[in-house]
DNA sequence: CTGTTAGCGCTTTCAT
DNA sequence: ATGAAAGCGCTAACAG
């Protein structure tokens, strides 16, 4: 049998369309006879209100749609997780597409907001250039979530980046290392940040960095394992390495054991993110946490506002709270 | 300015809806002037045609949900990559939502197929009984990926997890262990399977489990930590532990060699998945390679043909070759 | 090759 | 409290 309409339903239960309707959308104006009605008929026809249908008259969905370059970082999935958690609340869907990076397949899963797929739009790690999300972003609904582009009409939440590596820096510093390398990615924008922490801090000490290495493709456990590679067969030998991301100071870790020198005692090691890879890790990584769950919160917050209110929406920036993780790979 | 409607395209472009209704779907009945005028009026007035008045025309919509527990595991998003790859030459897009196990949450995304959001489902890990996919599938196009049901009219794609654990808890035999643990998840439907398989193996060399043990509520590196600790409590000391997977085999890996034993001399360790977690212990894990990748595009076949095939499709399952991969930390 | 027109299924006035 | 009817933006069938 074919799907079941307001038509069928209305005819089924003796009443009008526009009962249906509104019962079905929970008006008070409506007898508790006809609810019973209603209710029954579609219940008998297993009705369920076509969503297009709905979302041309309504002219909304009530879908939000994030990306992400790939759902597999940890970061990413528990801000996502918290963002869909809020978004739940106030009754939108949420759901996530990889981009893998690439450009194109970013930009066809954006026309998803401008063909009105989605009301709003999360972007986790954006492809494109800043001054397309800022065009993007003053006529329709985006929120930027852990990498952030300077953008006057879009609203970001993150932590500061530049920040947080200045003091996990610090930390390296205070805890007696003075030949500092770092192994950044320049790709992202929080790595740029990154890398300005990490110069800040040597700066503040009047040490300059030892070595500093950027992946060129894929930032992960591998890149972290050839870049460590690299490092180490170069002189001056660094005697702490601050990575960019947890994984890649795995990578970094197995490298610098494998080349039989000691972590911390030879050369420590710091991560970023408080990922699970840094408990797996052997020792475990001085790293720094991101509040990524109530990250994702603060970003429905921001969307929701942008979605609704009619006028000024919030623009800027909202950095939340890292914390330093202090750990076994570093000395102290 | 409101947002520009085919209308208005027509009106700039001075020709009839039709016309420009034409031109966007690329109908070969139209002039090249007419083609060029559309063209530019489209462009002027930076028009996109509105996805829910299309959608509700067609009766479908070209985008399909994928469903899975988290978004964190290296097996589904590798296996979802794969689905979206296949989906994408075919025009569909493809997004996913993570459930978090829970029922409620997965019926409200579930909904979504049922009041057409989107044409497909993709479901990774149900939380819903076997019996309610059956009901689902036979009306709806649904597709099972890496965890199936037994279901007469959904259609799955996996490895043969059973042969899987066959063939690694043989491995584990035949490099001398003969006092076998596991350590598995019955909650996950491919955790039983895996269960049948090492018993099997087991029951070819009239060996017994030494221990078996199951993770009540998370499958993960904590989770394989705990186990493992309780596993060394109690006698007798296995000499081989195959772990559901290898995120679990890796807290194995740590708890055994924190209680100062040696893997694989004293406890040889496997895993499962060949996820990056493999490579990344100390020593590297023995473990089952999935092609998840191939997995998806399998999946995303099998949906479009239930999509779009008008009478009987595709049934049943359809198992893809696993690897069996020997690394360090196993003998052998 | 092009214009006109009838709905797709739903919500929402406007009467009553 | 309810029914009738307009119309959201689009596609496709029909006429010319």
């Amino acid at each position: 049998m074919a799907r079941a309409t307001v038509q069928d339903v209305a005819k089924t239960a003796g009443v009008s369309v526009g009962t249906v309707s509104r019962v079905l959308n929970g008006s008070p104006a409506v007898s508790a006879a006809s609810k019973a009605k209603v209710a029954g008929a579609i219940r008998k026809l297993n009705y369920r209100p076509l969503a297009s249908a709905r979302d041309l008259r309504r002219d909304r969905t009530m879908r939000i749609l994030a990306l992400a370059k790939n759902l597999n970082s940890p970061i990413i999935s528990e801000a996502f997780r918290g963002f869909g958690d809020a978004a739940a609340v106030s009754g939108y869907v949420s759901l996530i597409a990889p981009t893998s990076g690439d450009l194109e397949r970013e930009q066809q899963l954006v026309n998803m907001l401008r063909n009105g797929s989605v009301d709003g739009l999360v972007m986790f790690s954006p492809a494109m250039a800043d001054a397309d999300i800022e065009a993007l972003a003053g006529q329709l609904s985006v929120v930027q979530l852990c990498e952030i582009a300077e953008s006057e009409s879009a609203f970001g939440v993150s932590i500061d980046d530049r920040q947080a590596a200045l003091d996990i820096t610090r930390h390296l510093i205070s805890t007696g290392s003075r030949r500092l390398a770092m192994i950044g990615n320049r790709a992202a924008r929080s790595g740029s940040l990154r890398e300005e922490g990490f110069r800040r801090a040597l700066a503040e000490a009047d040490l300059s960095p030892t070595q500093l290495l950027f992946a060129e493709g894929e930032f992960d456990f591998h890149a972290g394992r050839r870049l460590t590679r690299e490092l180490l067969s170069r002189a001056p030998l660094p005697d702490a390495i601050f990575c960019g991301s947890d994984t890649v100071a795995a990578g970094c870790v197995r490298e610098v054991t494998d080349a039989g020198l000691r972590v911390p005692e030879d050369i420590a090691v710091a991560g970023f993110d408080d990922s699970i890879q840094a408990e797996m890790c052997v020792p475990e990584l001085t790293t720094i946490r991101q509040p990524a769950y109530e990250m994702g919160r603060v970003a429905f917050d921001a969307l929701l506002a942008r979605m609704t209110e009619r006028g000024e929406h919030r623009r800027g920036r909202s950095f939340l709270p890292h914390k330093l993780i202090v750990r076994g790979s570093t000395k102290g």
